[in-house]
DNA sequence: TCTGCATGAAAAA
DNA sequence: TTTTCCTGCAGAG
């Protein structure tokens, strides 16, 4: 479920697994091998997550201090345990294995060895993450403000906003009670501050629990408004929940408690 | 067994 | 805006 909070779990749960420790990588698959040479017996000294972005950092070696990009896409995985790591199967891209635990990664979109620069470059490439310290609100205000793209398309836009995917935009939309084509510019300010503050509780939340719960308690146990209901009736006005696509992706809303 | 779909994003056009 | 890439799984047959 790669959406921010499942890449700030993984962060720390990367740091607790291998932090402090000397890693042995290797890549069964073979697509990266060139690449688990690179921080094969290194020590991993911190993780550190933006937006979907995962790294992990090692300690100076010969050629200077070197970074594991991860971006998981849309089917990337880990999975981990204590040692003794189980027979490779399948397409496993990369193992990192210490004295206590094994890390196994599949699928991902991204999986590269990068220098502390260019790390440094991809953060500067993406919008205030609300999942961060000190993330920057307003200069995700200032470009929705000047933007006649419609706010469903912004929230996803990683540019603008992030570690938001397609789960939380819906449902923050939701919650918001906004029409998912208003266009950002006319988005009143005092609306995307409670949009913010309304991400920055949710995928909180997300990162303790590791699962996108969106409903207030009187909805439960459903866990979400409309993300994945087409069709089913609005929780809170009965309408049928409807699903169309924007910007190639599928856009879950109420037409009713979110109209124009 | 086969098909379609998925919480993503970059490249191509 | 469309295509492409990466993998796993549920549901259909």
């Amino acid at each position: 479920m790669p959406e921010g909070h499942t890449i700030h779990r993984l962060a720390k749960a990367h740091r607790a697994l291998l932090g402090g420790a000397v890693v042995r990588a290797s890549s069964p698959q073979g697509r990266f091998t060139d690449g688990a040479a690179l921080i094969d017996g290194s020590t991993l000294t911190g993780t550190d997550a933006v937006g979907k972005h995962l790294f992990h950092h090692y300690a100076d070696g010969p050629a200077g201090p070197k970074v594991l990009h991860v971006h998981l896409g849309l089917y990337g995985k880990f999975t981990s345990s204590t040692v003794p790591p189980p027979q490779p199967r399948g397409a496993l891209r990369l193992r990192l294995i210490t004295d206590d635990h094994w890390l196994d990664l599949r699928g991902p979109t991204a999986c590269e060895v990068i220098t502390t620069g260019e790390r440094d470059a991809i953060v500067d490439r993406l919008g205030p993450d609300p999942l961060r310290r000190g993330a920057d609100r307003e200069k995700a205000a200032a470009r929705i403000a000047r933007s006649r793209a419609p706010i469903a398309g912004l929230l996803m836009d990683q540019k603008v906003l992030a570690g938001v995917g397609n789960v939380y935009r819906a449902e923050v939309l939701f919650r918001h009670q906004l029409d998912p084509y208003q266009a950002g510019r006319d988005l009143p300010e005092s609306a995307w501050d409670a949009v913010w503050d309304d991400l920055c509780t949710l995928m909180r939340a997300g990162v303790r629990s590791g699962r996108i719960i969106t409903t207030e308690r009187e909805h439960r146990p459903a866990r979400n408004y409309v993300y994945r209901r087409a069709g089913a009736p609005c929780l809170v006005c009965g309408t049928e929940i409807r699903v169309e696509l924007l910007s190639g992706r599928t856009l879950f809303w109420c037409p009713s408690c979110q109209a124009p």
